[in-house]
DNA sequence: TGAAAAGTAAAACGAACGTTTTACATTGAT
DNA sequence: ATCAATGTAAAACGTTCGTTTTACTTTTCA
């Protein structure tokens, strides 16, 4: 497996479970299975290093949003839950950990979360036939809550988000 | 002022504003403005810093969650937003930051969610008239969904999830 | 009045942090 | 065959971490 591939995947892995801050580049390096000397080579430094794993994960999470329905939107996100586990927001959560303070991050997450919310008012207009920026938001807001819920509610979060998400499209379309 | 009050004070401040990992204690101390050794004697440790910040916190979250209506839970939340900024909700994060292997952190916020999702409950229960889970559930993932999208979408978020929870009281009812 | 309690300032603790360096081994393409 | 690239192992860099200790100075109140 290649170098680069092995580091944000560990990198990931740890930062996610572990947090940003509470993971050590020695605990890093052990898992990765290199050299410290080889991880900063690819790495750069830990910030770069973790806004890569965001902008990674920015592509395979906005992959999977690429439906036609709200409706979705929401089973992408309990796929993703089921796979992923619920551990909350890594983009949100590594900007509070750093307090904003670390541009690298900062930029990665605030990039990310633009594209999201474009992504939703997109479906919302495809799945409306017309643009709604409240629906969207409101949709915005249960794919969050749902993200968030189900660190402590577990998967029964994202179905009722679903479940009122429904109601809202339906009471739009008429 | 009470040591105990400006240290809790300043702790709370720090954790919430730079994340509980990347506040280091010289700058508590520093801000607190007491020496080490009397923060020491109060705190016990940072660890259990936290948790007194996280209970304190509780506390005063909770008291301004005694409503009667869903409609005033999230007017409650607008205030909150207002008075204390969005920077997401520091109990989700304290544990995520500490991969909840931190026991008295971990037990801070599991205490603090289940009494959260209780008084969604009850304010659902007294609202409706009757129990009703699925609606408590779908009212909560928008509270959790309007604390972390506030973040980078603004007040907007809330009063957005305001109108979700509206429309889902309003149909539930008839 | 005087002993206990509670505070300060500052040095020191060992451990862990992110990162760099030194010295050497393996590989791959010309 | 060899030069350049890429890797390893491990020590070392200086800094910062959370916490404790030492030596004094208030404050409190019976």
């Amino acid at each position: 497996m290649e170098m680069s591939t092995r580091l944000t995947a560990a990198a990931e892995r740890l930062f996610d479970r572990h947090g940003y801050m509470a993971t050590g580049m020695d605990r890093l390096i052990a898992v990765a299975g290199m050299s410290s000397r080889t991880l900063y080579k690819h790495a750069g430094s830990k910030a770069q290093l973790m806004a890569r794993v965001l902008n990674e994960r920015d592509r395979r999470f906005m992959a999977r949003l690429e439906v036609q329905s709200v409706d979705a939107l929401f089973a992408a996100l309990e796929d993703w839950v089921r796979v992923e586990g619920a551990r909350g927001c890594l983009f949100l959560r590594s900007r509070a950990e750093t307090g904003g303070e670390t541009p690298e991050i900062a930029e990665a997450v605030a990039i990310h979360k633009a594209a999201f919310h474009r992504r939703i008012e997109e479906v919302v207009a495809v799945n409306l036939g017309r643009e709604d920026p409240e629906l969207a938001e409101q949709v915005l807001v249960l794919l969050e809550g749902a993200t968030h819920a189900a660190v402590y509610r577990g998967a029964e979060a994202v179905s009722a988000a679903r479940a009122a998400a429904a109601i809202l499209i339906e009471r739009a379309q008429t």
